[in-house]
Order: C-alpha cells, then structure tokens, then sequence
DNA sequence: GTTATAATTAGAATTATTCTAATTATTGAT
DNA sequence: ATCAATAATTAGAATAATTCTAATTATAAC
C-alpha cells in the first residue's frame, strides 16, 4: 500500500497505536510519515497539503484525528506557542523551543539530561509534574 | 471617579500608558484594577465580568482592547497555556507557571536570578532571547 | 460472511479573538 | 470655554483554529 514509512518507523507506530487499542490506518500512517519526513514544525493545515500529495482525498478533520491518536500515543509532539495554530513534530527527547520573531522560525534546542534536573529544581516541595514546555522567543543572530 | 487603584498603582498606569502616548481611561483604569485586585490568572471572559461590577456597560472588545494596552505597556503579562483562553496576570517579575491537570489551577512559580541564567544558558551562541515561557503541568499533592 | 466496532468524511458548530464602522470622549490649540 | 483632531469605546460581524455530528466506509472478531 506504498507507505513511504521506514520498516522500523511503521513497527512504532504498530505497537504504540496497538497499545492504546487504535488501528494502523493508511491515514494515520501518512500522516505520521509527513510528520517524519521533514524536520519542521507542520500545522495541521500544511500536514494536510503534504498528506494530500499522497492521499488526495484525505480531510482536515481526519488530520485532525490521526494527530489527536499519534499524541496520545506519545509518537508525535503538539508544540503550542502563544495563541498560533498548534504545530507538530516528531522530535521526542526532551527539548526546548527558540522562536525567531523575526522569521518565524521555531527551532529545536535539545537538553542534556544536567537541565533537566535543574528544571525540575524549579518546583517545590508537593509539586509533581509529568512534562513541562520551555519556549524561548527571540532573534537569531 | 471611585478608582479602587491605590495611588501608587494609578501612577504606574498613568506613567506607562504615557510612555507609550496612550490615554488613561476608566475602563482601562478599571481592567487593571481587577487585575492587580485578585492573585489569579483570570481570561477576558472573568475580566469582564468583574469589571462589570463596576462600570456595568463595559464590553467584551473593550477588555481585549485594554488588557492588548496593558500588556504593551508591560503592565500586566500574558499567559497562554497548550490552546485554552489566554489569561492574564499582574505578576512581573520572572516566574514560571504550574498548571494542576486536576484542579485546572495555576501557580505561579518565581524563579531565582541563578536559575534564569541557568535558563538562558541552554541557548546556544546566536540565539538572543527576550523573554521565554516555562510552563509545568502536573498534580499538587 | 456477518455483525460489531472503529475510523473517516463533509460540513456544521463552537470558541476565542480580531475587525469594522459608528459613536463618544479627550486633548490641544485657539 | 469652543472647536477640530485624534483616540477610545462599543456592538456586532467576521475570522480562524478546532471540535462535533451524523452518515458512510473500513476493519476485526467471531
């Protein structure tokens, strides 16, 4: 069904959708083969028009719904910034964000397991948290 | 008027407002107050209402406009979380947020002049950042 | 193969926010 | 103080991202 997915790509999403009781779909899958395929940060809108070059019938709402799975299913990361349409990407360690507020630009700053700890110094005693999101915005010299 | 600003805020808004050539008015005066009245992060929607207890015929358009000054004026600061309403809040100095994924509630969270530079050293060279956001998610116990 | 369940689809609905155009208020110059 | 110029407020329409609804299609389990 010439899925442009890696054997290995397409045995994570298998298992990570099994485990949450989802089904491996064409849609869901080229969706999570546009999200891999190019390392940006897609809206659904430009996921959508990727997706299309594949699936030409494929609809927003389906989009959608296949990023809404591939979240849940910890495959695929929802980055928010500010009040901006949500954006998605397959980076999974543990990392930062730098918005260029000139270019729009968002670019990927990743942390050593050292910040980590120093970010979670942050939180006081009774604190417990699960995940965290660090964005900084700025210019790019 | 019956301004519930304590004089020295009133001077703050006017000073600021000044600064940046724009008027003080009453609904302005008033959005602030409600502000600086309750240590929460309330949305638009809660600012209206509480500011309606005062100045009944204030609008919703009105608090946006507002509330669009006085975060220009850095009077009060912005906070967006994942994609729920964007609320507000008159806390200045550098702090970073918790939100209980239980209770819904946020936290402010102040940060030490050690630990922003520890923040701003996870920029690699080039990166110049204004301002970052940081928010955890998580449960209180 | 049939039935039950899950996923997709198109389009409507929702929600937060911004925009538009008209009205009202404020300022600065006379 | 009066008047013109500008700024702010207002109601309601418009927008944009996302979610929901109901119908259709696909898949899995027996």
């Amino acid at each position: 069904m010439n899925f442009k997915l890696k054997a290995s790509d397409k045995e994570k999403l298998d298992k990570a959708l099994a485990k949450k009781g989802l089904r491996t779909t064409k849609q869901r899958s080229f969706v999570y083969s546009v999200i891999l395929g190019k390392r940006d940060h897609p809206t659904a809108d430009e996921i959508l028009l990727r997706v299309r070059n594949s699936l030409p019938s494929i609809s927003l709402a389906t989009v959608y719904n296949c990023l809404e799975s591939l979240v849940e299913c910890a495959l695929v990361r929802q980055v928010n910034m500010d009040r901006s349409p949500s954006r998605f990407c397959p980076n999974l360690s543990p990392h930062a964000h730098f918005k260029c507020t000139k270019s729009g630009k968002i670019v990927d700053l990743s942390l050593k397991e050292s910040q980590i700890k120093l970010l979670k110094k942050i939180l006081p005693k009774g604190f417990v948290s699960s995940n965290f999101d660090l964005t900084f915005n700025g210019t790019l010299r």
